[in-house]
DNA sequence: AACGAAAACAACCGCATCGCT
DNA sequence: TAGCGATGCGGTTGTTTTCGT
């Protein structure tokens, strides 16, 4: 049995929204707001609009203080780190650019931005990460290509701000520890959520709001005061270099109850990464025309490119994937891949220190 | 000017989660 | 605490605009 629709699809009416559809939302929430039910919302008004579509129109483009295009250099900086960070969590991201929506930053990176900055590769490796159709839609849930696609997008942008710092626009931003994310506390912030008042290990949202809500505000207060700033439009910005140690303090990564189990976990990780290490051997195989066992990470351009010996890269492209199925593993939906039971899963609690070392082998910057 | 391809933008869809009863 | 409706999110698709020939 599928799940009852949202709305009456025959009766609503769908695609691009009139002026007179905009004029009557925009009046009618300014007036009196949603009201909490934007279900209910089209009725009041007299509109042939699904709720969802009325939410989503108001918040991308009716409300107050929404800016389309022309996206700064600023902005193009603080997308890029934040994306190679945390990946496509783009309602996170917008909400560090004031008056950007999470959808328009998507639409953003997915048509310009990422081309802007992929663009730079050779060829050669273009060929195995884009030309390839067993990689292209990623869509496939049960293609294990698919965990990685975001991963190695992440790290050949990784690689290619940290190989192009001299000359690279990005590269002040780049090299804030601040804004660039995929830090050991960062880690442990994400994957020991559970440990302070966390029910649920999956719960990827509870998690967001403990990382970026400021003291003394519960989830539900919270909540309501981003609704609040959603409908009035003022900016739900919250500075994240001052957030982070705050919400550092508040969580221990070495509580007891993070590290209980870390051998268990760290094997079951280790066999995991390993299952899908050989599966992306495998597709390097088909693009290489090399044999298996004779496939390195080295070979990829965006390792070559690196003054790195090759155990390094290795090392380098093994950290790199765990970190994805690290973030993967601590969430159901945020993070992309549901190839993952969380429901079955353990949850996997990384030892402090088991990013430390690869960060500091790779960045090269101090964290 | 006409056409097709590519890029950009807008909106929809399905799922996970929230929060109320 | 289970059930259910509402909400939020990210991925995807559809439409429009721009560009190249």
């Amino acid at each position: 049995m599928g799940r009852a629709p949202c709305c009456d699809k025959a009766n609503v009416k769908k695609g691009p929204w009139s002026p007179e559809e905009d004029a009557k939302l925009k009046a009618y929430i300014e007036k009196y707001g949603t009201g909490g039910n934007w279900i209910a919302l089209p009725q009041k008004i007299g509109l042939k609009r699904c709720g969802k579509s009325c939410r989503l129109r108001w918040l991308n483009y009716l409300r107050p203080n929404i800016k389309h295009g022309g996206f700064t250099e600023e902005e193009d900086n603080i997308i890029c780190s934040l994306y190679i960070s945390i990946g496509s969590r783009w309602s996170i991201i917008a909400a560090q650019l004031p008056g950007r929506t999470d959808n328009d930053i998507k639409n953003y990176w997915n048509t310009r931005l990422k081309k802007k900055l992929l663009g730079r590769r050779k060829q050669s490796s273009s060929g195995f990460n884009n030309n390839n159709p067993r990689n292209g839609s990623g869509n496939d849930p049960d293609d294990s290509n698919a965990l990685s696609n975001s991963a190695l997008e992440r790290l050949q942008l990784h690689m290619q701000l940290q190989g192009l710092q001299n000359q690279n626009p990005f590269s002040n931003l780049y090299n804030n520890p601040a804004l660039l994310w995929p830090t050991n506390k960062f880690q442990t912030l994400i994957m020991s959520g559970n440990s302070n008042n966390n029910k649920n290990p999956d719960d990827q949202s509870q998690k967001d709001q403990q990382f970026y809500k400021p003291t003394g505000l519960s989830n539900t207060s919270l909540h309501h005061q981003q609704e609040r700033e959603k409908i009035h439009g003022s900016s739900s910005q919250v500075d994240m270099p001052s957030s982070v140690p705050l919400v550092t303090a508040a969580i221990d990564p070495m509580d007891s109850n993070n590290v209980e189990n870390d051998q268990q976990v760290s094997d079951a990780l280790q066999a995991e990464l390993n299952e899908i290490l050989r599966n992306n051997n495998r597709s390097m195989m088909s693009y290489n025309h090399h044999h298996q066992d004779q496939i390195q990470m080295s070979d990829f351009c965006c390792f070559a490119e690196m003054n790195l010996s090759d155990s390094n890269k290795d090392s380098l492209m093994n950290m790199w994937w765990s970190n994805d199925l690290m973030a993967k593993s601590a969430s159901s939906s945020s993070w992309g891949s549901r190839t993952i039971s969380t429901s079955t899963a353990p949850v996997l609690q990384p030892e402090e220190g088991m990013f430390q070392d690869n960060y500091e082998l790779v960045a090269g910057y101090s964290l």
